[in-house]
DNA sequence: ACCATGTTAGTGAACACTAACAAAGATAAT
DNA sequence: ATTATCTTTGTTAGTGTTCACTAACATGGT
């Protein structure tokens, strides 16, 4: 899908956006940090844009391993938290994305963009939504709630966690402290009859 | 503290980082959508770093009323619920604003923008925490859960339910959905005994 | 007379992007 | 194996536009 040097820009991109915002991406400060002059990137995406357009694609893929591991059990409640830890630890590992994958107004200057934000946002409530029904059916998860509410809980609460932990500098242990959030969490909606 | 033109220019600016993001925000935008050159727009800000300042400053003014409506209440739960409905009523009110306020990454270009944010941030989670160990110590919340985590919950439910109604395009009643949101959090974690 | 607030006209720097050319590696014909 | 050709990926030097910001001057209310 990309090249080396396509990810290498979309990459570096995310670095630039991390550590000074959108107003620091420029196609100068991509190839000089790359080591390249700027017409060189040009050869590679057709325009800033498109590297803004790849930047959105590129969460998907980082993101696919969070999806793909609620897959591999059966219990609702146990798919949500593969959910929940695989994102703690794919941010963990990776800074400089956990810092702009949740700041979705870097991509409000095009409508194309924010329509691939919000399907990306939708497709994650959508899925953490549908399990936490599946959980109610089979009496796993307390069915007094909404399950709408429950997935803005879940997920509110972890977009938060990670926003605070990348405010603050990362000065808190993120999965450690996502693993006390989650257990507060499932001590709220999980049925205990 | 501000004037009138100071107040309509943070405005203008809020609109403008709304419509189109931090990068659609320049001195001759703002001059022009108010009616004015861009040397009198720098009669009341020395440069454009002080208007994002002013924005900043700005938001801890609107958002002042949601804190004092807690003070009207005893009930810890009372409390956080005031907290929670006035933040939707402030923000459901004013669309520009609820799409800025929650976009910390606007703010990430500079070091003092991002510490003034922080303290934001930080202020109105202490505030949150503080109700809970309340309503933990006269046991009307309960107390298995970590304060901490409970009000990450709330705040970043009530966060994450802003930004999906900000980027739908406001396709939802903010105030409504926001109702039934703290409803079910408030089942979760009040104590019924 | 003064001060707040506006104007016109302009600064250099940075922006996204392009034309023209260069070199190096892969492919293919001799 | 050597040579010729093509494609990919880079370079230098430049485009016009927009950026934040300024100097000098104008106007209108107190």
């Amino acid at each position: 899908m990309f090249s080396k040097r396509q990810q290498q820009i979309i990459e570096t991109a995310i670095k630039l956006i991390a550590e000074k915002g959108i107003q620091n991406l420029t196609i100068k400060n991509i190839s000089k940090e790359i080591g390249i002059t700027e017409p060189a990137l040009y050869r590679h995406f057709d325009n800033k844009l498109e590297i803004l357009k790849g930047i959105i694609q590129y969460f998907s893929i980082i993101m696919k391993p969070a999806f793909e591991s609620m897959q591999k059990e059966n219990q609702p409640i146990q798919q949500i938290e593969n959910f929940f830890f695989s994102h703690l630890r794919i941010l963990n590992n990776n800074y400089n994305f956990a810092k702009v994958i949740f700041s979705e107004s870097n991509f409000q200057n095009d409508e194309t963009l924010i329509n691939s934000i919000n399907i990306m946002m939708n497709k994650s409530q959508q899925k953490i939504k549908s399990v936490i029904l599946q959980g109610q059916a089979i009496n796993e998860i307390h069915s007094e709630q909404n399950a709408l509410n429950i997935s803005r809980i879940i997920i509110g609460s972890l977009r938060f966690l990670v926003i605070q932990w990348t405010m603050s500098g990362m000065v808190f242990d993120l999965e450690g402290e996502g693993l006390q959030l989650w257990n507060d969490i499932k001590k709220l909606i999980v049925n205990t009859n």
